[in-house]
DNA sequence: GTGTATGCAAACTGTTTGCATGGAC
DNA sequence: GTCCATGCAAACAGTTTGCATACAC
């Protein structure tokens, strides 16, 4: 594997030891995560490394667009490593597992649209929430059961 | 004035003077507010109140339908009344003064939808930001001057 | 060698909770 | 009279910061 682009991850700043490791698990969590989940598992890989060190490193990683905020869950941030890069985007996070993925721009700009019609729209945020193939075909085993 | 439908705020809860200080404040919010502007604003008619009994009210207030989260601005959820009710809807939010408005929704369920296509989609969530007629107008007349 | 990144712990912010008291119904 | 809502302060969770040390470049 190619290590997942980790190697331009924080931009010029300077990479440690902590701070590949914190890329790389980031990298391979299946899906969206939390700030503490990815903590959990950094320390669980090696826990001499601070929380600290953490949330500085993801605050780099989110500068630099390596990661990127894709949604939220009961207050807390989704995190997630998006493929897609900086091109307009929306994500699809799976409620089950966590697992995200990007979308195409579902939102029609139709310019007369009711009541938004005299707002000038400059941006907006999309997060679709479902099931992904796997956990929608388990969920309905469950149901036939 | 009919007082904004204020009395059946806080469903069979009782009303208290505190309570119907919060929510009246909260009606003749401009727009979308976060919940410590709704305390300093509440406090500032009334210092007695405590933040608790606030954050209390607004709780109540969301389960009740009363208030809705609408979205977010520096991690800080906004808040706002609004009159459209249980019906689908979202939200345009006036990035400069905190208008908030009801709007349609604008997103396709193209059952194509590319990378989507596989996930079963059970709910989204949309924001539209930008400005609002006033704010738009006085953003182009600086842009003149 | 220089300067950035780290670890630790303390500080800090926003929010919630326990408990005795006051007030709505 | 009963029970809910309040105020206060303490507890709490998540996040940030200060500082001395370790390490990348």
């Amino acid at each position: 594997m190619h290590e997942s682009g980790v190697e331009g991850a924080y931009g010029s700043g300077r990479m440690s030891r902590q701070r590949l490791l914190i890329a790389r698990v980031a990298a391979s969590m299946p899906g969206a995560f939390t700030i503490d989940a990815l903590c959990s598992a950094v320390r669980e890989n090696d826990g001499s490394t601070g929380v600290a060190t953490v949330y500085r490193a993801v605050a780099v990683l989110l500068t630099e667009g390596w990661l990127e905020r894709v949604g939220e869950r009961d207050g807390h941030a989704l995190l997630a490593r998006c493929p897609v890069g900086p091109r307009h985007h929306h994500h699809v996070v799976c409620d089950e597992c966590g697992r995200v993925e990007a979308t195409e721009c579902p939102v029609v700009e139709a310019p007369g649209h009711a009541t938004s019609a005299s707002f000038v729209i400059t941006r907006h945020e999309v997060t679709l929430y479902g099931l992904c193939p796997q956990c929608a075909a388990e969920a309905s085993a469950e149901g036939v059961r």
